[in-house]
DNA sequence: ACGGTGCCTTGACTTAAGTCAAGCGGGTGA
DNA sequence: TCACCCGCTTGACTTAAGTCAAGGCACCGT
């Protein structure tokens, strides 16, 4: 493993750090391990810190009554997630669990925030971090309230695409039941729209491969177009 | 009118700031006025700056490729917005209108970022501003999601109550439309399921003064309960 | 090797909520 | 004053997507 401190210096909440503060940083982190399928807290749980994924991967979620899942974001590395109630509320607002094997660090709320008032640059970087998650989940909302699925589907394959760089091909990493939570439906209607657009050529299907056939096609369900059939 | 700073005292924001600091966030705040139905602005404009509202009402929304209006917010005295941009992505992420007769302050990015660089408790009101308000989006994505329009209308009326205090009295202070957009629905719908909350003696309903007849049924929908007929 | 479990797909059916259309009453500007 | 628009309601109909059920396949540990 890596040293703390490297790890650290990787993740955007810590660019632009003063080498003194980094340390500061270091020093407060604690390293925490959590096997696949472990629950990291529960909506309601009394929060003292924050996390940080140095590896794995985390998804932070709502249930319903009756047990489906919404999931609001999936974390891969050097992401943070539960910081807001380390400024409001005190309580974590939803339910986190390793999607799989993940080392994290956690950051006592004290400390950090004791850190954050005497480093504006730590605030900055907070500050954004927050900002782009009100982006993304105004996405969502928007996503949930104004698209169908199949708008919904093709959206996140191309943000897949942009984000894996392969070009047309698209490597779905998550369960199409933890996709179906992510994008407000279930698995089986994931499952229908995916078959739909293979049928109608947007894509190629190969287990969790995908291949982007009709990159226009997908963007005009992106905005609201309906697919044929 | 009240004197500025008066104004500027009495918005949670700038809350257990220091005199001077409070001076200086006066100085560099705009007045501006915008009446009823006019666009604050669209979704990617270039953001210079954020808003804290006066006196009025603004929505900030989404719009469908036909049309249709997915509310984020419905701001009212007291409460910033658009922030975001501010921290991340300069351009606004979405649209804003005055849905009142609305009297603004406009604070310009760079000399607040300055600000808020050199005072760390109002770099701490806005991180606790962004929490909350990431809170509240979570919440939004999980009704949208995970509970049917009975229960977001049903969590609407409780939060109205509550905020409003008025015992059981609530008014919806804002269209149907409006209230339609809010909660990812349309206006017939909100028609439709308020007479049956009516029919089913869970609320009384003259023009947009409800009473609360049945709070824990009301309660009920929230959690996920169906309303019978 | 085998029974179980999880993941995925497909089909038949149901249902919540959207669309379209009509109509009413109040307020406003021409 | 009248015509128009807006906000709201109600009815008839459509539709996207959810539910329920069955079956296949691959991987796991016993």
């Amino acid at each position: 493993m890596k040293k703390l401190i490297d790890t650290i210096t990787a993740i955007p909440l810590f660019y632009n750090l003063p080498a003194d503060q980094l340390n500061e940083v270091t020093e407060i982190a604690l390293e925490k391990y959590y096997p696949k399928g472990q629950t990291i807290f529960m909506e309601g749980d009394e929060a003292t810190g924050f996390f940080v994924i140095v590896e794995g991967m985390v998804k932070v979620f709502k249930v319903s009554f009756d047990g489906k899942e919404q999931i609001l974001h999936i974390l891969g590395p050097a992401e943070p997630f539960a910081e807001v109630p380390v400024f409001a509320g005190l309580k974590y607002p939803a339910h986190a669990e390793a999607i799989q094997e993940s080392y994290l660090l956690y950051f006592p709320r004290a400390e950090f925030v004791e850190l954050i008032k005497r480093q504006p640059s730590l605030a900055m970087n907070m500050l954004a971090a927050l900002s782009l998650r009100l982006r993304q989940f105004a996405q969502q909302v928007e996503a949930l309230s104004l698209k169908e699925v199949p708008g919904r589907l093709a959206a996140y394959l191309l943000d897949l695409s942009d984000e894996q760089a392969h070009g047309n091909r698209v490597s779905i990493n998550i369960t199409k039941k933890q996709l179906a939570g992510l994008l407000g439906t279930i698995p089986e209607t994931i499952s229908r729209i995916l078959t739909r657009m293979k049928e109608n050529n947007l894509i190629e299907l190969k287990d969790r491969e995908v291949t982007i056939l009709d990159r226009p096609a997908l963007v005009s369900l992106t905005t609201g177009e309906k697919m044929r059939v």
